[in-house]
DNA sequence: GTCTATAAAAGGATAGAC
DNA sequence: GTCTATCCTTTTATAGAC
């Protein structure tokens, strides 16, 4: 990991902001550097073309999505264990940061080739999550399914309602935002319950 | 309903393409005109604005969610047959155009606003099936929980999947295409099983 | 490294002929 | 209604002084 100066790290986080509320198309380079307190030509000096900068704040974005969940498996007894600490890290994260599920969801659909590089040099392995839980399976801790499909279903469970917020919290909160608020804070709980009759009980 | 000339038809169909498959932003003024194969000028003629033509399809595409589940909800016998023809409709939508929840999604998340109008006017009301879900619920039809979690769990369930479909694609199925279309068009009876456990059998 | 000023290009919108 | 040509604003990107 090279040194990064302090303006670097301003222009990022400004960067990040902008490009996660509007997207690459709709972010603005003045808007940025607006946020940023510093100099359009900056940008320019630092990062060369939007699209260079846009690369790295994706890819930073794109990275947060995995630290937890492979500290989740690691650090878990058993998969009730880790089926509650990956849920409620995930809700964690995007109670703090709305825009990343639509961003990444986006983003990776308008140009699905950006993703090639980062899986490739990333250490990521979704693959890792699906053997745990096929092998959880087989042990009769969960009830029998095809894993991919259980795992696309937590991940369901997890991310749409962040990705979907201001559309939950108009036309099934009838725009209540404290309610809508309230009750994707309290998914840390009740997408684990709803779980429950998938996970079969030790005695 | 006004008559709407060929000329507009040909517009709203280019139109609708190049803006569920680039976004507001993205989308471009001249390849609209080229899609539709006609002038840009035209597009002016017709529509007045960029922003105007995008609100037609907006309008439209958000239309697009609704004919099927109010039928579901009418024309079902019980709560199993209302859960089947519902999600069965919506992935047979999503299959059809894959880009349409990803668009909706991204769109009300950077302009909200736009849904109020939408929902005014429009004969939507989501609460309808909250209410259809508890009153399943009272009858003893439906594992009792809280309904609005349920229909936001079904949702999730059924549009994530379609809205992530390039990230699941590359990062679960490794590429495969064909492996990850079949899982996708699967879900018209895996969903479904999935839920099974809350249903409470007539006997 | 940071700024101001400006080039260069893109893209939305309009005028006016037919 | 449809076209060509063009205007005008916005926006990315660079040159060059400090």
């Amino acid at each position: 990991m090279e040194i990064k100066s302090d303006t670097e790290k301003l222009i990022l986080e400004a960067a990040r902001k902008v490009f996660t509320e509007k997207g690459l198309d709709g972010a603005r380079m003045q808007e940025i550097a607006d946020r940023a307190n510093i100099n359009k030509a900056m940008l320019h000096y630092y990062f060369r073309s939007k699209d260079k900068l846009f690369e790295s704040v994706f890819k930073a974005a794109f990275n947060e999505f995995w630290p937890e969940i492979t500290k989740s498996i690691n650090e878990s007894a058993n998969v009730e264990d880790f089926l509650k600490r990956a849920i409620s890290s995930y809700v964690d994260l995007f109670m703090d940061k709305p825009f990343l599920p639509i961003f990444i969801l986006s983003e990776v659909n308008r140009t699905p080739d950006r993703l090639e590089s980062l899986i490739r040099e990333g250490g990521v392995n979704p693959h890792l999550i699906v053997e745990y839980l096929k092998e959880q399976m087989d042990l009769g801790k969960l009830k029998a399914m095809d894993p991919k499909e259980l795992l696309v279903n937590v991940i369901s469970l997890c991310i749409f309602p962040f990705a979907g917020k201001s559309l939950i919290e108009r036309m099934i909160f009838q725009g209540d935002k404290e309610s809508c608020e309230s009750f994707l804070q309290e998914r840390k709980k009740s997408i684990y319950e709803f779980l429950k009759p998938l996970i079969i009980a030790n005695n």
